[in-house]
DNA sequence: ACTCTGATGGCATGCCGTGTCATCACGGTC
DNA sequence: GACCGTGATGACACGGCATGCCATCAGAGT
């Protein structure tokens, strides 16, 4: 079967090293022209070229392989925030990570992220692992927060709310048109932030 | 098999009316006796006494019958959000709502919800599944806000804030001993909201 | 040429979830 | 009291998901 090369940042292993890019892709292929559910692993595998063994020793579940781009994600939030600077609020420290992201690598795949969210939006359960992925960046955050100084309680509230106004302020910028992604997540924490702030009538 | 009655709320159907509630309580048991994974769906089916296809006809999946009890929660929430008195702000709305659920049911069902929090968190798919009722929690509270007249994208930042200290709030509650959750879930609220505070230099 | 490593193929297995039809208890009707 | 409708349950078949296990095989290092 074809063993395409795809650049990937570097030689990385002697076999082809785009198996997971090649069943991810093919999976994409398949869920937008038949669906989600419609789509069953082993037609994954085989439009890949592979076995359905190594698709499952690629993800964990059939649902993953339309995660496989955000793996390195709280990673690089992590780091981002670990390299904020000190003198920064917690909330500060947190907009400052996402604020990189949003001026660095995901301002050019909207539409790669776009096509994504269309297809997650069609089954629940595909929302329910983008769900876990965004707790799961939230607690990689908290971490981050902790090695700042910030107190557990405290950075666990702060990183939920700041992955928050990073969902909601995703979700605004693919259905806008033109805005620039820092710009809508600027003005979701500002919105967000107004609406949020204890007022003395309401509790 | 024993078909105990259990006093529900009135009588419901000829049948015995407590088949969900005998599933939940079978798999509970098991789940805490083997854990979650190691439990087959025929197995909690033998144990309340009823067939695998039955299982499935009153929960759409094997983790659906941890949240039998939360069922209502949406529905309940949202009818004290559209009963909050109009003067409120939104988060105010919110907040009552939550605060009469907090000084109401819950405060007796405190060991209940930690048993289940405990299996719950021992698996992956379970945290997922809680997640999304979370969020279905939040789009009802968000359509509630909505008919009190607030503007459809405030009702979605503030109702996703209120879950989310809803659920900080409850984590809290359930680790700390002796407290009330509505001190709780107004500490919780208060703290957060303080951290949360737009503040000039942090962004 | 040899070995070691690690990705892949192939097979078997068990559970999940659903469609379909039969059964059967109960309530209403005459 | 006999009839029928309703709706929950039982029984069976079936396909897909996910994993354990072992064989294979290409490439790197020696």
């Amino acid at each position: 079967m074809a063993c395409r090369v795809i650049e990937y940042g570097g030689a990385m292993s002697r076999w082809a090293p785009d198996a997971a890019l090649r069943l991810e892709r093919a999976a994409i292929e398949l869920f937008t022209v038949q669906g989600y559910a419609a789509t069953s692993v082993p037609q994954i595998a085989a439009r890949a070229g592979l076995t359905t063994r190594t698709f499952f020793r690629h993800f964990p579940d059939k649902r993953d392989v339309l995660f496989l781009r955000e793996r390195e994600l709280p990673g690089v939030v992590a780091a981002l925030v670990a390299g904020a600077p000190a003198f920064l609020s917690p909330l500060g420290l947190v907009m400052h990570g996402f604020e990189a992201m949003a001026t660095g690598p995901f301002e050019g795949w909207r539409e790669d992220i776009r096509s994504r969210r269309a297809i997650i939006e069609s089954d629940q359960g595909l929302r329910e692992r983008e769900l876990l992925k965004n707790v799961l960046l939230g607690e990689v955050i908290s971490e981050a927060l902790e090695r700042h100084g910030v107190a557990g309680d405290e950075a666990r509230m702060v990183a939920r709310y700041g992955v928050t106004v990073f969902e909601l302020a995703l979700t605004d910028w693919l259905q806008a048109d033109g805005s620039a992604f820092v710009d809508v997540l600027h003005s979701t924490a500002y919105r967000m932030g107004r609406l949020v702030r204890p007022a003395r009538q309401g509790e």
